[in-house]
DNA sequence: AATAATTGTTGTGATGAATAACTAAATTTT
DNA sequence: AAAATTTAGTTATTCATCACAACAATTATT
């Protein structure tokens, strides 16, 4: 329709240069899904040395701020399956940043709360990755931020109410 | 520092009725992975009927905007390993939507062009990727969608340069 | 000619996510 | 109260993805 097919067949035979992307430039999944991509490795690096990865920080953060919240909540907040969950807790509690606590009132889940280290490490994480955002977004003014932060939330509200 | 302890000591005492997420929602990398998420959900959904993932779609796109392409290319265009890049160029070739043509000034390189069977599934791709960004951006201005596309490429410049 | 680098390929191991099946406990139904 | 259903957490399995190493064929470098 719109391509011209002319172009194309010409070009098949020479050489190509330099690859154009112009065509998925368009989209905006594609840029979001480049500067994710450069989102998440710049991430992983800076969590690295506090021995965390994405989900274990976000994991950690969430049970800081919502300490005594069961692991089904977590995992619902986190959108991961409670199944794979268990093993991300099973780590932070092996390296005792948190506790499984018995619920009395309900026998079967458990609540999680920080120990000390848990909390040191919440700091000493959520510095790190203010220092990782301040890098990649490099002196982006406040307005672009909100403007993408708008954006995401119009992304993320279209998926709930169908 | 700047966290009120005693909230968290008095509230892991109580349950937890809504998980608060307020710490993450303060980073612009949060706000990207879970739109991402929705992004990728629905493109993926988009796709299925075409028999097309994010990847060989986009391999797909770029084979036929740039019809003479070495797998190399392809691969460092996609930021994906040439080994595994090999397995999705044999889905495509295997599908007769691209072929692999051997290069006779270099014979070890293959040039890959698309069919017109591939070029045919490219339309109705693009055009199903139109509606299903249509759908998620659902109504956002153009001045928000350039706000986005400059504040992702501000990210991704930023890993180049060191 | 000898050596090094490049292109595509194969295989493998680590990782992550999705699923089913299970135990224990709570809730609902009968 | 007994039975059936649901829920919370767990285990194991499968599947896809990805990075890495090693390789053959070809080209480039010295």
């Amino acid at each position: 329709m719109s391509r011209p097919a002319a172009k194309g067949r010409a070009a098949a035979e020479a050489e190509v240069t330099r690859v154009s992307d112009a065509t998925l430039c368009g989209f905006i999944g594609y840029h979001m899904k480049r500067a994710f991509n450069v989102v998440q490795a710049d991430l992983n690096q800076t969590l690295k040395p506090l021995d965390l990865r994405m989900v274990t920080y976000s994991a950690l953060v969430l049970i800081v701020d919502n300490p005594g919240l069961r692991q089904s909540q977590l995992a619902e907040a986190l959108d991961v399956e409670r199944a794979n969950l268990v093993v991300i807790i099973d780590e932070l509690e092996g390296r005792d940043l948190i506790t499984r606590d018995r619920v009395p009132t309900d026998r079967r889940a458990y609540a999680l709360n920080p120990t000390l280290a848990g909390r040191r490490l919440y700091d000493r994480a959520l510095e790190a990755v203010r220092g990782h955002e301040r890098r990649i977004l490099n002196g982006m003014d406040e307005e672009a931020k909100q403007a993408v932060i708008r954006a995401m939330s119009v992304i993320r509200r279209g998926s709930e109410g169908g």
